[in-house]
DNA sequence: ACCTGAACACCGTTCAAGT
DNA sequence: ACCTGAACACCGTTCAAGT
């Protein structure tokens, strides 16, 4: 099998998808491909940009929602697609929350979100500034998730202390309490004007 | 000197301040206490937990606001406190957006966080959701703020493709305005109940 | 018993040497 | 010219040996 860009990207997310983050080192990536090490950095110029590339292969798989649905349900579906997408690959989950992808991939999401703020009714300025407020509260939520799984973590200690009190940290229902609080702040900010 | 937890944690803070997050490694800490490498383990279990108590300590800088200060302005204080005690602290900035710290200097912030969201008049589920969604989005904007001091870096490239259109990613005026959508849609879920 | 530092099992990346 | 792998400059942590 030829070594292409690609076929390392998938290498490495189908390794850390068995393996966690921490077996996606140069080195173990390169003997799964039974390649040198270095041979890697003939298609990327350094470990950074691999992983940017399999964030964003990870996130190819959400689907944009059709334009004819409401603009907060189109927000939600991409979000919660994108944090779907990353926890099916634990992997390069933590990668995804800490430099949301700028490939072809995360483009086009940010692009639909973008989109659907605008149709709400903000000004340019105003969609700008939410869509990334939105992207930041959704990469810290993902984060959250993805280190709350991780025993021995310390929202481990934060859920043990909140224990029976409602939901988990990091939990799916926690992120939409969240997610649904910055939509309603857009939908009065969007009154407002 | 004789070897302590805080001495530990002191020099810490002054090394990542001057050379960096990546000059916090146990080898060059033992160095600046001219000790073994060893002699930090007796101190505390391993690095994780030692920059935990360093995220700590720089958060004891924030001040807890007055009680007679409204909600919102208690919350916005709190955040944007712990936001720029980070930022003087370029080395702990990202363990801090990593792991909220639950130290006491931490516990304290989270505590006059979920008495303002009470005030606010947030039932205790609520006040709990609501507080996780307010530090999660508050850490991601850190790390934003962080990573785009970093030259180089993925969210250079943002700002590059929006320049002109207003602020700069990371900066405090994106802060501050997710910030308000949050407590925006706060003040909606409040007066629905 | 307490402390030390050598050693283990790794890293990402550079660069000189080979084909 | 292209490719390889040894080497550089590190890591966090374990553990056997010293005092």
């Amino acid at each position: 099998m030829a070594l292409t860009p690609a076929v390392i990207a998938q290498a490495t997310l189908a390794l850390g998808d068995r393996e966690g983050a921490s077996a996606m080192s140069m080195r173990r990536i390169a003997a799964t491909l039974a390649c040198d090490p270095m041979a890697i950095y003939r298609h990327y110029p350094n470990r950074r940009a691999l992983l940017d590339a399999v964030a964003d292969s990870a996130v190819e798989e959400v689907a944009v929602p059709a334009e004819s649905e409401p603009w907060d349900q189109r927000i939600r579906a991409v979000l919660t697609g994108v944090r779907e997408a990353a926890l099916r690959h634990p992997g390069v989950a933590e990668h995804i929350a800490s430099r949301p992808p700028l490939g072809p991939a995360g483009r086009r999401l940010a692009a639909a979100i973008m989109a659907a703020l605008a149709e709400a009714g903000l000004g340019p300025a105003d969609v700008v500034k939410a869509s990334q407020a939105l992207i930041a509260y959704s990469a810290a939520g993902l984060r959250m998730a993805v280190e709350a799984g991780a025993p021995d973590d310390r929202w481990h200690q934060v859920n043990e202390a909140l224990r029976g009190e409602t939901p988990v940290v990091g939990s799916a229902e926690q992120f939409d309490y969240g997610l649904r609080l910055l939509l309603d702040g857009i939908r009065a900010t969007a009154a407002r004007s």
